[in-house]
DNA sequence: TGCAAATAATAATCAAGCTAATTACCATTT
DNA sequence: AAATGGTAATTAGCTTGATTATTATTTGCA
């Protein structure tokens, strides 16, 4: 390893402070206002969009597909059954488990979403390089990939 | 702008996902599983360092310098001053102000958080390439910037 | 077949963020 | 001197996370 290398790594080692947390923040303030009209919020819109993917997930499944607890996801749903967004339907072959489903009423959510986060990455990606936006972007997957793996693995 | 500039953008357009909130509970679920022993969360630690590094700041100053709530921080400093990492002292100056300080047990809190978050980020960054973690960083620091100012100016 | 282990959902509790409203205090202006 | 408006902290209540424990049901195996 030369000297500059060094220098490079620790330039970069324990740098990261509170800045994934404070984007994270501040995205969800953003996209949550941007979304007060419409009677959702972003972690449940995320949670909806899923379900229309996917129809008749049980909350496990849910749970597992939106990377949160099941605890999260019960109250989750709650919220949006609440809203009439989604609902809960009997496992008709194991009676321990619920199917849930969106409801008509959660199709306009689709476009919304998709609108909105378009809103918020024009807003916080203003005056970044597309190149760099690029690489950033694949490095936060495989960020998230090591942080999760070293999670489940323990 | 070319055609492959076009691809780039629409390809990087709405495609941030959840993963800045997964990254972010992510590296939180760590980051306090690892302070645990200590019995300080992550927050509380950043918040102390601020403290260590100013002394006597008032609550909405250190609000100010966590970027978060009024409110957030008066129950933040509750939970550390039950801990005993921090003490309230009136401002003999403002009677509506208290002054915050950290205690001779937090001294300890520095060279804590600071391993610790260097533990969190080998996880995280295990297979990056130097550059693009540099490039990364630059890019999150001015999404940051982005995101703050798109919110305090309205 | 019958019982132990695994699984699905929920209840309860805590942390950390938010907004809105309250209280107490300052500062300025009339 | 008093009224008015702004600032500091707190209280109350909501959302979204986490963890731990409980209940109900299924499944696996001896």
């Amino acid at each position: 390893m030369t000297k500059s290398d060094k220098a490079t790594t620790a330039r970069n080692e324990g740098v990261s402070g509170p800045v994934f947390q404070d984007i994270a923040r501040f995205r969800g303030i953003l996209f949550d206002g941007l979304l007060r009209p419409h009677d959702i919020t972003m972690a449940q819109g995320w949670a909806v969009l899923s379900l229309m993917r996917e129809a008749g997930q049980r909350q496990a499944d849910l749970a597992a597909k939106l990377d949160i607890g099941p605890v999260t996801t019960s109250k989750l749903i709650d919220r949006l059954e609440a809203r009439g967004f989604v609902e809960r339907r009997a496992d008709p072959g194991d009676r321990r488990s619920k199917r849930i489903f969106a409801t008509d009423k959660a199709h306009q959510l689709m476009d919304i979403m998709t609108e909105t986060q378009r809103q918020v990455d024009t807003i916080a990606n203003t005056g970044i390089e597309p190149e760099e936006l690029a690489t950033t972007m694949k490095v936060l997957a495989k960020m998230r990939q090591n942080l999760k793996a070293s999670m489940t693995r323990d």
